[in-house]
DNA sequence: TTGAAAGCGCTAACAA
DNA sequence: TTGTTAGCGCTTTCAA
């Protein structure tokens, strides 16, 4: 069997026709309706090999109903943070034969809204990553007759379908482990405002206050760069501990202090959030919080799943995160 | 206008009817098409509004024949290596109307063809990134009737429309900085086996043997773990420079010297690939070669944005590194 | 400027 | 066990 350059697409009606059969029986074989003859069965298959014929999913998608796609929307494809989340999330869509649509919305909060309602005309279900869009556009979304899942965002007041990580009890186990070192004043490198997972963090550097803890707040980031940058006016609040954002920023802080010849954590002590594979190979390697993306992700592929089976209501779910206790944080000085 | 909790899908004779048109003048003016009266075409928009209808996706992809979707194959979805190739072409897919869908082969070169067939049932076109596939397979899909583009693999008498990097060069120049520091002996860890960008790697530290490296290979990995695991027996080569196959790999190393009390770069060079954010943030920071990853998916999403639009056969592309020297590479002691 | 109607390629009743 | 055929929701002639 030789195919030529730029073969032109085969449909079923050529299949039938090729093979001797109807389409009807031609559909059957392609999604193993056992009411067929084994032997008509094989000379179809064998056809189909020949032709080279693939269903087009466009046409599949029209007449079932569903296109056995899943959508989901990321504010930032080049975050780590998400990439372990659409590795699990495509491997559940992929064990139960669906397939996944990623957009990026760039973090534009209000280009969101737009992009997931395109993502419902091609996808059965959706997925919203940390979604930094307003309430309202939320609340709009969820009524749409795509199942939606949303994971990061908890909106008082409005039932979504989510699963959220423990930021708040990550921060506060960061804190409680700084405060029984001894520290007393901690300065906390804020990331992206409109993120719930800020927002949680925020929250949970906070509540520490009540054992305790006096908390600054610096604007920052969540990359590298931006700790890198915030590092000296993070060492001007006197404060004895940093907790970063994440670890990327951590990363950042981490350098700047080397350079400008402050011991971490002899002079300074410094946390991470995330436990990304590099904190654990910086020197000293970081003091963070493991979040479970992979867990995250699956349990995130798995109830929308069932939301899509029909299934209204999946309970809200939290994804409990550890402690990474490492050389980055010590006793004050 | 309030919308009710899970609104059954609109179709667009649902808006016909409700605006009082027919679905040829709805479809007109979803599309732009000019010759609509303007009063009607603002009340089929006003009913479009009302009924939040939206086209659905296989319905115009099965009627236009074409779906609008670039299909997109890693091998790797957490390798952030792909990561600004995914967001560069989504950023390029999306600003000509097009969505990008993202498959992920887990590194199984076998599953590949399979993905990539699957894709082209739903993608006007198809870029493999870093296929690790057969040449047959790459071969047979090129015939196809979908357009394919290639990122980083060159097969010897097979016209693949490619965009590569030039990896060769860079290690090359990598080298020629450690010949010039003085290095003799040099250490390099492999990666994937079956990747192209290894084999390149590979071609360039041979050679560099050409003028005066002596150079021996190590079996590692794409990993800071493979790095981490690696590392004492490439200090057991006796070597006097350490070429990771990429910056994690390096920064897995680095981590295990320090740990054996193996100062870099005075007792031991190191250098890396790729220069990812967190290289340049290291201690000390990561010599490397810069690989314009942005650069690579916008050229790729152009390339085949001409493809699809019929241009047979767009020019293979080779992209250029950039030797970035600092701080982890010295002369030997 | 508008509408009727014929497909697009497939699935799934329904008949045979 | 097999085939005929009516949709699925949209685009796009072709007529009016």
């Amino acid at each position: 069997m030789t195919v030529s350059k730029r073969t032109k697409k085969a449909t079923i009606a050529d299949v039938a026709a090729a093979a001797g059969a109807s389409v009807a029986t031609v559909s059957r074989v392609l999604n193993g309706v056992r009411t067929v003859d084994p032997v008509l069965a094989d000379r179809v298959r064998a056809t189909i090999g020949e032709l080279g014929y693939r269903p087009s999913a466009a046409a599949q998608g029209l007449a079932r109903g569903r296109s056995g796609t899943l959508g989901v929307l990321v504010p930032d494809l080049a975050n780590p943070y998400f990439h372990e989340i659409i590795k699990s999330v495509s491997a559940v869509a992929r064990s139960s034969g669906a397939r996944v649509l990623v957009m990026d919305s760039d973090e534009n909060a209000a280009e969101e809204r737009e992009l997931a309602e395109e993502l419902m005309r091609y996808a059965d279900g959706l997925l919203l990553c940390s979604p930094r869009m307003e309430r309202a556009d939320l609340a709009a979304l969820a009524t749409r007759s795509v199942p939606m899942l949303v994971t990061n965002r908890q909106v008082p007041g409005l039932a979504l379908q989510s699963i959220t990580v423990d930021f708040f009890g990550g921060m506060m186990a960061l804190c409680g482990h700084l405060a029984q070192l001894g520290h007393h004043r901690v300065v906390y490198l804020s990331g992206p405002e409109h993120a719930w997972a800020n927002g949680e963090r925020l929250r949970g550097v906070s509540a520490a206050e009540a054992f305790g803890l006096s908390v600054s707040v610096l604007a920052c980031g969540y990359t590298t760069d931006d700790g890198y940058a915030v590092a000296p006016a993070a060492l001007e609040t006197g404060a004895t501990a940093v907790l970063a954002y994440n670890d990327f920023v951590a990363l950042g802080v981490l350098a700047r202090l080397g350079e400008l010849g402050v011991r971490v954590p002899e002079d300074i002590s410094l946390t991470g959030f995330d436990a990304v594979d590099v904190a654990r190979y910086s020197a000293p390697p970081l003091t963070t919080v493991a979040v479970p993306r992979d867990r995250l992700g699956r349990a995130a592929g798995e109830a929308l799943g069932r939301l899509m089976a029909g299934d209204e209501g999946t309970e809200p779910e939290t994804v409990p995160v550890e402690l990474r206790v490492r050389g980055s944080s010590g006793a004050p000085s």
